[in-house]
DNA sequence: ACTCAGAATGTTAGCGCTAACAAGCCGCGT
DNA sequence: ACGCGGCTTGTTAGCGCTAACATTCTGAGT
């Protein structure tokens, strides 16, 4: 920097104050500084930058370390936001998201000397995991079970799960079908349990019976062994006649486990999902599904990160920014099979 | 830094060599500091560290923007294998890799103080942009052509592309198809370049004729579009028995397009994909692929980037390390249709 | 007891930058 | 011509840490 200041002839602060776009600067000089800068190549030293000012312009991202499409689409979108916005971004992703875990890694983040977090894993004790760590940093929580408590410096963004099991079971419902059973996902996560609540709500407003079924996990694999038993169920004539998967992999899953033996969907059965993966639609047959609202996520978390350093004053509601998912209608669903 | 070294009786001075670990501290003296830091809760800055290190323990990621598995999964591993050295990791990416966009993002990376890079994008002409923009740190290309020039400072790793090709065309060999045709992904990328390169060589190798059919893209969508067109060559008694396609995503699109045609896999034509996405054994067939070491990939970058930090001569080969895909046989492929 | 090497600790300086204050400059009104 | 206020620039200090050097302490050998 001082080379600079002397090729321009002016003191290094005067360079400073060019690179931050301080007022009280005369054109001209303005304009030595940056014919000086741009011959020397010379680029400032972030480390000198943060070090002095205590902010990095980098963010943070906590999240769940495998390569789940929900999470992984939402972190793509968080980054994409937070670059859009002149952030950087520091990913750190956790196998096992326990306490000891993530107030270690919040931590290793926190030293990074980041300007905010977002946290992207939607399990249930997310939020008092969050809450316990102490952060003194502006974090957002993407995707919190509705008993957070959002604080001055910790805000929650989500999307509408239950409104997601909700337009999928009516978009059953519409079609005729009435044993509409759910396939659940892991129920360590919020995601889990908002559908099936929401799917289960749904099915006694109409006064029905609400069968589930757990796949315990979220993919094809758990999808599939769950969809050979409902199957057998079917085949024997008192299974459901529509599944509401808890996503996409355990739709197919269970997609495969009706071809494998010989039951059709939609015919036989109907298969609504929820995420819309990218080759959802290509799936035999094309799934209808609920489709999230990743990238919309990403910018509603950056955005409300953003308000927690402009010192906004937190939403009403418990979150900042409710999206709302949208069905997809394809191939997987018809009427029931009459009889 | 000074509350903790005053709380421990010693300097400030000791209390950094406690944190660094360094020789010739007496060990009372050193559990003090401990205790120190424990009762006060101390966290070392990291920003001032860096500032006087000029090292910050980060690396950098570059990558394109897409959620394409491939891409997306190294990413995530390259992740881990720098966690787990203790590597903190930010990510970039970019939408379009040109070489404006890329320099830049280069730069402000390095601007970040990261002591590496790892570029994730396999395309064609991602060694040439990374040359071209000039870095000064040590960086890693995953997956270079292989017309790159590996410096002291530049150096490449990559899994074979052209073993997993020539894993599935001579699996199709070996089950008796001549006619196997390529369903070739976005020639911008390296992996389509290579594997279509290979594939070819394998045909000629044999005398066969190759016939390729041009995806543009590597997603489920362009698959469908082709495959409804080599579905109509097959209907017409002059189509290929065999397709392997560039990628899983690619092959489910002709899966589809097959099943509409009423086509059966694999018994009127084989099926072969390259990744072995998360769901490819669910789907309908079950989809024989060649299976990618992701996380190897990973890991093999990050320790060539450690390498080349403490100075290790680069390897004799173009590559640092070239690992191998592996064939995963499911049900869509057989022998050929009699006749 | 007395040296003296080597271990243990302390002191000083400075990484590159920005904030705060100080100083210099300009043009205006009188 | 003089003084004053606002613009522009320079000077100083210090962010929190580590490297290099300076100093003090320890204990083995005489």
């Amino acid at each position: 920097m001082s080379d600079v200041a002397s090729l321009a002839g002016v003191s290094h602060q005067t360079v400073s104050r060019v690179l931050n776009d301080h007022p009280n600067v005369r054109p001209g000089t303005r304009e030595r500084v940056l014919a000086a800068i741009a011959e020397l190549g010379y680029r400032r030293n972030r480390a000198a930058r943060a070090l002095v000012t205590s902010r990095s312009s980098t963010i943070g991202i906590l999240t769940v370390g495998n390569a789940n499409f929900g999470p992984a689409s939402t972190v793509l979108a968080v980054e994409a936001a937070a670059r859009a916005q002149g952030y950087f971004v520091s990913v750190s992703s956790l196998e096992a998201f326990d306490a000891v875990a993530a107030k270690t890694a919040l931590g290793h983040l926190v030293d990074q000397g980041i300007d905010g977090i977002v946290v992207v894993a939607p399990l249930v004790d997310v939020a008092r995991v969050v809450e316990g760590a102490g952060l003194q940093v502006p974090a957002v929580i993407v995707a919190a079970n509705p008993d957070a408590v959002p604080t001055d410096s910790l805000r929650y963004v989500c999307t509408d799960q239950r409104l997601a099991a909700r337009e999928a079971t009516e978009h059953l419902l519409g079609l005729g079908h009435r044993r509409i059973a759910h396939v659940s996902g892991e129920m360590a996560w919020i995601d889990a349990l908002e559908r099936n609540g929401a799917w289960r709500a749904t099915m006694e407003e109409h006064g029905l019976a609400a069968v589930e079924y757990a796949a315990g996990g979220w993919t094809a694999e758990t999808g599939y062994a769950v969809g050979r038993r409902i199957a057998d169920e079917i085949a024997a004539g008192d299974g459901p006649t529509a599944l509401f998967a808890a996503n996409d992999y355990i739709a197919i899953g269970l997609l495969r486990a009706f071809w494998e033996r010989g039951l059709r969907v939609p015919e036989d059965v109907s298969v609504v999902g929820v995420d819309d993966l990218q080759d959802s639609a290509y799936f035999i047959p094309g799934l209808t599904t609920v489709r999230q609202p990743f990238t919309a996520m990403g910018q509603a978390a950056m955005q409300a990160l953003l308000g927690i350093a402009a010192g906004q004053p937190r939403a009403d509601g418990r979150f900042e920014a409710v999206l709302e998912p949208e069905l997809v209608v394809r191939d997987s669903t018809a009427p029931p099979p009459a009889g």
